[in-house]
DNA sequence: AACTATTGATAAAA
DNA sequence: TTTTTATCAATAGTT
């Protein structure tokens, strides 16, 4: 049907293909609308040119021939797939909310909130729970106290040891000092200058103790 | 195209329009085919017969059509609104999950255990949550057991007063059977039968509180 | 299903 | 792209 006949092969000339495409189609899509009408019959047609754009002819929607072109492939295709695995997702949404429902419940129960429906026997149940686990909070912050003081209690330790190293030094090189000053000047004057002696604060010579007042914390074994 | 011209019209004939069906169908085909090749393009053709039977083209596979054609459509269409909806599903899925394994720890936490990131402080407020916990616990379970003993004893109060009504009914009815007594024999014989006078379990008559032992319970106000 | 007169589709050209 | 026009293909009505 044209001015020559033409063997059924891609068309090389671009432009010519195009324009081909173009008469074609429409020719395609009004044939598919004639035998929808003509002979009462359900049509769907998707057509994509080359640079991918898309003509469409549904005698209905093409969305209701797509489901029954679905329909007809019952069971292998991919909706009824996505159907199924649909209904997975929904069923795991549906039971992971009771759950969290569930738990909830129980939650505030433990919180003492919403036990009017509780019996005596649940309720000594939960408050047994509670304790206990009152005591594992307890024992845990108790722990975590105690450790705390006994590493503050070494650090100070060691703080004071520098301390004690450093006065030894200190009237070391006083006692180095006033020996050299007696050498120099003779007995007297020394002794208005062992007033200024240096003393750490909080300390004094005769403190037996050893410890400087602000690490005179209690021992762990000391508490409550 | 044909012996005469036709209008495009649903044909009444039904065989005709069953021939014309088939006829045109073929032609359809044979055009759709030809598009494909001569213009390069990618084409998909459903045919639903009147009577449901399928018949289909596609120069690829029509699942890739179709699959095409949607991704065409990006955002109105079926299969891409099932891909969405799955998408919302799964994210729903996964959100809960989440809320669920981070109310479970938290939950753990308030049940003792798995303390071991918590500090001083996150344990202090958990320790005070459950000793409010365990108050309204408490609270409850007291509730429920004064409201018990209120009942119980409204109960014995009520059947010590029945008790009590059949004692007096009782030694009136002796009573009287005695005067009768008295008048048919006279006074000697009558007090032998005293003895057995209707006295009701645990109480006697000088017994000043009226309440049976079986019911002396606690007061609610004077408990614990 | 086959035949054919006729119409409709379209290749090539503009 | 659309129109024109000469030709071929599709098919309506018939057998």
């Amino acid at each position: 049907m044209g001015r020559g006949k033409i063997v059924i092969r891609r068309i090389d000339n671009s432009t010519s293909r195009q324009v081909t495409f173009s008469k074609r189609r429409k020719g395609l899509i009004k044939k598919a609308k004639e035998l929808a009408i003509l002979c009462d019959a359900e049509v769907g047609l998707m057509i994509f040119s080359s640079t991918g754009k898309l003509f469409e002819f549904s005698s209905n929607s093409m969305k209701s021939v797509i489901e029954k072109y679905n329909k007809s492939k019952e069971g292998q295709q991919q909706l009824l797939n996505q159907a199924s695995e649909m209904k997975f997702w929904q069923r795991e949404v549906a039971n992971l909310r009771q759950q969290l429902q569930s738990l909830k419940e129980h939650h505030r129960q433990c919180m003492g909130e919403q036990l009017y429906g509780l019996s005596v026997k649940e309720l000594k149940g939960l408050e047994i729970q509670l304790e206990m686990s009152l005591q594992g909070i307890r024992m845990q912050k108790e722990q975590i106290l105690t450790d705390e003081i006994e590493e503050l209690n070494e650090k100070s330790n060691l703080i004071h040891q520098q301390n004690m190293e450093l006065f030894n030094k200190v009237n070391l090189i006083r006692q180095e000092k006033m020996e050299l000053l007696k050498q120099v000047y003779g007995t007297t004057a020394v002794n208005s200058e062992s007033r200024n002696a240096c003393i750490p604060y909080g300390m004094s010579i005769s403190d037996d103790s050893h410890v400087p007042n602000q690490f005179q914390l209690r021992r762990p074994n000391q508490q409550t």
